[in-house]
DNA sequence: TGAAATGTTGGGGCG
DNA sequence: ACGCCCCAACATTTC
């Protein structure tokens, strides 16, 4: 019976995976194996790999249940599938495609010497498949978000049957799986995922539209992680969405579906982004803002990593972050605005903070966003967009119990100061027990002069690039 | 997936 | 009845 490898690294599911169902394990003997390659969890943040950690657990106790199991090898991944490769007789290696330019150089490297089958899985439609007439890729969501839904579907979800893989060779040895703590608010794998999917799907993405801006209310589909590392299949959640889409009881209900299903479009977007253009890593996509003279404050950027800046929705997200390895979307806005616009630091240095620290923490996502807030980047936020914390506050987390959740310094604070605590009389103060500049600090800086500040500097840039 | 500055409109008080 | 002013509400422009 022939041998072959199935080689996990960002798709930990059974369900709806192609690159195990192409491996076949019921006609074959399908060897699944997860390499910790030393050069991405030097990367990883701790939180993030806790998440995958468990999430190799749980993937091993599925595989368990199907008369297989999870082997584990560690180093540089060429090496070890050609010793697994050998140790095995392996013929074939299958894998899900991943687009960051790290692993595209992985793989190139490994198909050199080795059969290595690499199937579409990380998104819905390939970063490929989606193009202008011309064959360019898109660089700005709404066109290609057309192109997107345009294109004829992927067929419907297939699996391979649970109950009836053929058993890994007991020679083939594996190391343990490392410890890690669980954590609290998100518990890994794919059944977590896939109750996720059904509780969101059932009712709350009806008010999405809505909802999602809330802090204050759970009203995303706290998601990511799972999408992070393929506990979900894109595909299976796009097909599903726009079942309920079509299954909407109103156009209230339909309108907060699609705009759910517009947000996974926004994650393909920027897996396409990062694909066409992996400089976009390193640098800004829009040459004319490479110039900006950042303001790199360092006891700044510390307040912003600890949250302690003075403004409540902006320390209420780091701490947030700090906390569960994972913020709000609204957000991630608020406070990357922040760090760029008010503090004027650079971008880079916020992208690669929030990498350390989320569970969700995505190459293509996360630098998407960043460029998008900076407005150095494909269809980005124009430079002059910049938010202030008090209105964000004062729409999006009215009653304030969102900052009182996260600073329990401004626990007392009434509803009227709650976003600009400075402004609180000293009588305010002493009753809510919050003295500002000594339990809770004074704002790092004053937000209209920061705007002004900053729409200098970004003007600055563009007169000394584009040659005017 | 902003917010501030500026412009326009229209109701109501008042002489 | 009419013009004038004030100003809130809304719309448009600008950064």
């Amino acid at each position: 019976m022939q041998t072959v490898i199935w080689w996990i690294r960002r798709d930990l599911r059974l369900k709806d995976n192609q690159a195990l169902q192409t491996a076949d394990p019921v006609n074959r003997v399908v060897i699944p194996v997860f390499i910790l390659d030393p050069n991405l969890l030097k990367r990883e943040a701790e939180k993030r790999k806790a998440f995958l950690f468990n999430g190799l657990r749980s993937l091993d106790e599925r595989l368990r249940e199907s008369g297989s199991r999870l082997v584990i090898r560690a180093g540089n991944p060429e090496e070890e599938l050609s010793r697994l490769v050998k140790e095995s007789g392996a013929a074939g290696i299958f894998a899900e495609e991943d687009y960051t330019p790290y692993a595209r150089r992985r793989d190139q490297a490994v198909a050199e010497n080795l059969p290595l089958n690499l199937l579409a899985g990380l998104t819905f439609h390939h970063p490929r498949s989606v193009s202008k007439p011309d064959g360019s890729p898109y660089t700005v969501f709404t066109p290609y978000s057309k192109a997107w839904k345009k294109l004829p579907q992927p067929s419907a979800v297939r699996n391979v049957p649970p109950d009836r893989f053929i058993p890994v060779p007991e020679h083939i040895q594996s190391l343990a799986i490392p410890d890690a703590l669980s954590l609290e608010d998100f518990p890994s794998g794919e059944d977590e995922a896939e109750r996720r999917l059904r509780d969101f799907l059932a009712g709350r993405v009806y008010d999405y539209r809505e909802a999602r801006n809330r802090l204050d209310m759970k009203g995303t589909s706290s998601l990511s992680p799972y999408f992070r590392f393929g506990m979900l299949s894109s595909r299976y959640a796009v097909l599903n969405v726009m079942d309920t889409i079509q299954n909407a009881p109103n156009s209230y209900a339909r309108a907060g579906a699609e705009t759910w299903l517009n947000e996974l479009i926004w994650r393909e977007f920027y897996q396409s982004i990062l694909y066409h253009f992996p400089e976009v890593s390193r640098r800004a996509f829009r040459a004319e803002l490479r110039a900006i003279e950042w303001n790199n404050d360092p006891e700044k950027f510390s307040a912003w990593k600890s949250g302690v800046t003075g403004y409540p929705l902006v320390d209420a997200s780091m701490r947030q972050l700090a906390t569960l390895g994972w913020m709000h979307n609204r957000g991630r806005m608020i406070t990357a605005s922040f760090l760029v616009k008010d503090l004027l630091i650079n971008w880079q240095r916020g992208e690669e903070w929030f990498m350390r620290q989320l569970i969700d923490g995505d190459p293509a996502s996360n630098n998407g966003g960043w460029q998008w807030t900076a407005g150095v980047g494909t269809d980005a936020a124009p430079y002059f967009r910049i938010f202030n914390p008090v209105l964000q506050g004062k729409k999006f987390d009215p009653e304030g119990a969102f900052v009182r959740e996260w600073i329990p310094e401004l626990s007392n604070v009434t509803q009227r100061y709650i976003h600009e605590p400075w402004t609180m009389p000293a009588e305010e103060q002493r009753k809510a027990g919050c003295v500002i500049g000594k339990h809770y600090p004074l704002p790092v800086v004053e937000h209209i002069q920061a705007r002004e500040r900053t729409l200098e500097a970004y003007k600055h840039s563009k007169d000394v690039l584009s040659g005017g």
